[in-house]
DNA sequence: TTCGATGTTCGACGAATGTCGAATACCGAA
DNA sequence: TTCGGTATTCGACATTCGTCGAACATCGAA
């Protein structure tokens, strides 16, 4: 596979489950709250975790396996964003709300920003 | 450990992630959107799932520990309910919000009601 | 006390998951 | 074409998870 071209599921046919499980893991919801916190993309080398180069990849397939995020190719290097608008549309307020809840959940254990 | 009495986390001791890795399996979200649809409790016999009696028991802990649902026994029955009032103090919307996701999840592999 | 009914826990199993380092594929520059 | 930077895939590993049947614990009834 060419790290330039990736297949995005359709929002359509995403199961409730496999977003659900994709967010119910600390980095990946890590992650999705930082490309929350900007408006659109991020470049993958600015995602910065304390985690190996292909674990990051991994946790990103599975992001986008869900339809929560997308990939974006230029040139050498890849660009990440949150699919929020098409999933808005799919699970009506779920990303929203569980972002709201991160914040809810800021200052126990459930990681900072 | 005696089916009567169990412990009960505080909501504000449960993270966020949690909750989403409870929610986050079929038979688990099937359990709770069966206790959603009806007001008050529901007797443990009454969950008609296909899977064996420990393996329901197993999903209720870890439901239990994610502050999901309580149990309260009556004489050798126990009775399951939603701790959906707490749980919207701790994480507003979300079980809601969730739940109605559910809907618009049915029919396609999401588990009809 | 003895029994039967009801949940829980235990032990085991295969499958899935998170992690890493190494190897690979791709692109742009020299 | 060769090389360096970038992201993905592969192979391996330990851990966790979902599942079951069997053994256990508790309560109410006989």
């Amino acid at each position: 596979m060419s790290p330039r071209e990736h297949t995005h599921p359709a929002v359509e046919d995403v199961e409730l489950v496999t977003v659900l499980s994709a967010l119910a893991e600390p980095t990946r919801l890590r992650i999705v709250r930082m490309l929350a916190a900007m408006e659109g993309e991020r470049a993958w080398k600015d995602i910065d975790l304390p985690i190996a180069q292909s674990t990051l990849s991994h946790h990103l397939k599975i992001l986008r396996n869900a339809g929560l995020v997308r990939n974006r190719a230029e040139g050498t290097r890849c660009f990440v964003s949150l699919r929020d608008e098409e999933l808005e549309g799919r699970f009506p307020g779920l990303l929203e709300c569980v972002l709201a809840c991160c914040d809810a959940d800021a200052g126990r254990g459930g990681g900072g920003s």
